[in-house]
DNA sequence: CAGCGGCTGCGGCGATTTGCCGCGTTTGCC
DNA sequence: GGCAAACGCGGCAAATCGCCGCAGCCGCTG
């Protein structure tokens, strides 16, 4: 396979903070076309698109500190026409919810492979009725989407939430600790 | 309670095809200021729409046949002000970003009650900004309530419950043996 | 400055709960 | 009758939960 011209390729932010995921990731995408770079923080991410604004950008939420939810609407107001994915390990409804209210295009739970991202970012047509789901969440999945929510509600206060959810902040902690159960 | 003016109230369509939860919901919001009329299917929910373009609209996705979510862009083509709530049993990530996509404002999944629905409903844009609010169900309760419905959904039939919620058929039963939790 | 109250992360320990085995029974259907 | 599926339930190891305590980090206040 050889490099495509790079005057050819779609300029793409990736934001994550796992530098392992960061370059795996960056290495399949630029092997499919795109001209990567990375930050691995909201600040440097922030900086990078100002200097550049990218037509593509691909945000992992949990970074350290501060959401990178906040990074959609700052990259759209410098480049309304960016196609911004969301790609979270903690994926839960109501983040994606935000996410897409805040104009990211598309939004994925981890894992994801490169085909899948690169599928997500290209998608042109707001899906018509395809997508219908059979089967009900498992409960712990439930609970995982209710204490995101109110989670949010709390601006991420544990021990509000903890309280509000009648459940010991030690407990809570641990179930934020693990990952959101999958089905 | 008296009855508000019903000049002053939204008016808001319900569609849903789970009889009592229609009632039920539809009581519960008609208390909290609305002027709801509800639909059982796509078709009606259409034809009343056609009729009578609502503020407000609360959809469940799960109808029979078709999705609710093609309701979405047909109420919105009727009157592009229409806040549309998704409300469904079967959430899943997918369909919420589809909804969003398509013009939903919010996205909740069952159970939720009144309080929950009517703050999705009226809450303002996406501004980081939480007013308010009620109590958020304790994640026991959630739970409770969760299993009943799918309980329900399968008939009472245990086992089918159990492996459609991914949990042992046993712990099913002891979970089912208890009282229903409170708060 | 010290003090105070709140949130956070985390180790540890006993009390519950869960997962998973098994058993025997009932129900419905071919 | 045979069979598949669902049911209720006992028991036991493993996982989780509730609750303690501790230390650190704010932000406020006297």
């Amino acid at each position: 396979m050889d490099a495509p011209d790079l005057s050819d390729r779609s300029s793409l932010l990736l934001v994550d903070d796992d530098a392992t995921f960061c370059r795996v990731l960056g290495l399949a995408l630029g092997r499919r076309g795109f001209a990567v770079v990375t930050a691995r923080d909201n600040a440097t991410a922030r900086r990078l698109a100002t200097a550049d604004p990218p037509e593509y950008a691909v945000i992992d939420l949990n970074l350290a500190g501060d959401s990178g939810l906040l990074l959609i609407p700052e990259l759209l107001a410098l480049e309304p026409a960016t196609r911004i994915l969301v790609l979270t390990g903690y994926a839960s409804i109501a983040t994606a919810v935000t996410a897409i209210k805040l104009g990211a295009i598309n939004y994925l739970p981890k894992p994801a492979n490169a085909d899948q991202v690169v599928a997500a970012l290209v998608a042109t047509t707001d899906d018509p009725a395809v997508p219908l789901n059979p089967r009900p969440l498992s409960v712990n999945r439930l609970e995982w989407e209710h204490i995101q929510r109110v989670l949010r509600d709390n601006d991420g206060n544990i021990s509000a939430t903890a309280r509000q959810l009648n459940m010991h902040r030690r407990t809570l902690q641990r179930k934020l600790a693990k990952r959101p159960v999958r089905s």
